[in-house]
DNA sequence: CGACATTATGACACCGGTGTCAGACTGTAT
DNA sequence: ATACAGTCTGACACCGGTGTCATAATGTCG
């Protein structure tokens, strides 16, 4: 027995990790009754189990994931990828998809799913690699639209049977499965408002062309809600921004320039929002009485900022919990549909 | 040759994923010469490795990170431990360590590495699991100290040859590798910026303990520098308080109910430092009037708040960088030494 | 005692690459 | 023609697990 050779690894080398192999050794046992062992099959006796376990655990041993997902063909693993706006700032990133990166986090760790974080730009040909690639069960993508080459990227994913889902707006014409905020419901609720607070004249700053869907959706929402006052959004009272402070400010200070008057204002995201504060404050326009702010997702800054900002708060704990769970019921061929998550109006000092 | 029956693939079934031998098949050549020639092996022939490279795009073929790395017996993935003070929000993150988060994952992409992350209670038997179980080449552990137990398990991988970067203090008895802040050196420019102002009667809130190594570090650079003019931080002006917004709230307000004075107050973090003002501005207390108020971190929030904030600023961007260098380079087998980055102070409102 | 089910185990192929080794082929010097 | 270096390729073992199949050992029943 003694004298017997172990086939894949040498008795008490230390320098390498223990493998299965070593067990079985010490166990008395085949390598085979190892892994089923440590998967608690119920093949397995119980008393050799229990040594095997015991071995393991002195050992220090712990399976192998490249050669457990090589053979199982799957990885446990999901891939976060985040797709910024270009302009953004490198060392910054978008506050609300830090606090979904947050959440999606905890979902994974809930489900026992391993993640990759990853960030695009959305120029890179990223689709299909981690899954392909067998590094990822999944896929989840984080972005605001930027969907310019996006949708094509998104069918060579369908194409492929990658398993993927997009968080955003969902678009009618596109077969993926998205989880997004009901950004439309959203915009509506900051209309209402704006309305109850009797403050009507309203601008809008963000991208109410559908080029980013989201900002689209809660545009629409927005005007639509007022429009059932008979209440319009004048164009002249649309300015365009992308989801950065920066943005928000220098659009914002576009119209004051430009005379465009108004008593309340929306903005696409918070960080616009933000943004666009500072730059009525900067003009003298004092907030909220001269002009009510409402923003969109409810960052952690949007309780710091003075005056605090009212704002849609999208739940991204929930958010996070529904990519995830989705993804799996998706990865493992079960029947999944949209998702449409509820925002929620915060009201702070901004608009009272 | 037609009738050869390729090994480990059929020939046209289009239900799995390409492999190797598909393109082999293709190519006319076989599975060994497909593997060089998507390396770029020189041994290779220009013209079949042309062929092969053209074949493999056609066919959206990607090399089984799996298989790969079992052979090779390493990841290209490092992983990113995230501990937290256990008594957080579940849903709300630190926001210092969702920048670090940012900027170690763009670290990693820029060197070629993908980053698993994941949250850890610091109760847990994360120790090992991820670098043994081969999911990772390295480790980079993320957290304010929370020392208890953690020692030992530091030893654990210590022990087990895992490679591993901790951010944070270096304490002189563990002999692990740290990149972390020049916490003194920041407690150090709080305090001169203070007696700057003339404003010397100075309260703390942290951890005047060694609980914490990093806001001890803090709180000594800060007291030491004081002590040269000959000012003392009394006991009594100091409070305990994690890193939460509730926490240096409720440390405040315990200070102001106590009827201890101060003109100035140091707070071992940004977030503290937050819950700190807006205790005193209930108080009826005046932020900077009344009271200076410096922080520690520079998160976002600190250029929102309002006052805003007086801060010392981590660069983030560059501890990302240095941690995910030196992880590799203790990869590599490659000298390493523990890496101090200065900090900045940022002055802001809170203290002007 | 033979037929058969049940339980526990070992042998072995396999996942899809990588690295080593042997050898075929070409060209050039002897 | 022979020797030999240089270039390119294929065969094959290997990484460390998992799953299938065969089989030994034990129990049960007619």
């Amino acid at each position: 027995m003694a004298d017997n050779v172990t086939v894949q690894s040498v008795e008490k080398n230390m320098k390498g990790k223990a493998t299965s192999f070593d067990i079985a050794h010490y166990a008395g046992v085949s390598q085979s009754t190892v892994s089923r062992a440590l998967r608690n099959s119920p093949l397995v006796n119980e008393e050799t189990r229990r040594r095997v376990h015991e071995i393991a655990k002195k050992l220090n041993y712990k399976v192998d994931k490249n050669a457990s997902n090589l053979r199982t063909q799957q990885s446990s693993t999901l891939a976060l990828l985040l797709f910024e706006d270009p302009t953004e700032d490198e060392s910054q990133i978008n506050p609300f998809f830090l606090s979904m990166l947050g959440s999606i986090t905890r979902a994974c760790a809930k489900e026992g799913y391993d993640l990759l974080v990853s960030f695009q730009s959305t120029s890179s040909d990223w689709h299909a690699d981690y899954e392909d690639s067998h590094r990822a069960d999944g896929l989840i993508l984080l972005g605001y639209g930027d969907y310019i080459d996006y949708q094509s990227k998104l069918q060579t994913l369908l194409d492929n049977h990658t398993k993927f889902v997009c968080w955003g707006a969902s678009v009618d014409d596109r077969p993926d499965l998205t989880v997004s905020c009901d950004n439309y419901g959203g915009g509506a609720l900051a209309a209402k408002h704006l309305i109850e607070m009797v403050r009507t004249d309203c601008a809008f700053i963000g991208d109410a062309s559908d080029h980013s869907p989201e900002f689209f959706a809660r545009f629409k929402g927005f005007r639509d809600t007022l429009k059932q006052k008979a209440i319009e959004v004048s164009d002249r009272k649309i300015a365009n921004a992308i989801s950065t402070e920066d943005s928000g400010y220098h659009a914002t200070r576009s119209l004051i320039a430009n005379n465009v008057t108004f008593n309340a204002l929306f903005a696409a995201s918070d960080l616009i929002a933000i943004g666009a504060i500072k730059a009525l404050q900067e003009a003298g326009i004092r907030v909220p009485h001269d002009v009510h702010v409402v923003g969109f997702d409810n960052i952690a800054a949007a309780g710091y900022v003075s005056p605090s900002l009212t704002t849609v708060q999208q739940n991204t704990t929930l958010a996070g919990q529904m990519l995830v769970d989705n993804l799996l019921r998706l990865i493992r061929g079960e029947q999944v549909a949209d998702t449409l998550l509820p925002p929620k109006l915060i009201i702070r000092q901004s608009s009272r």
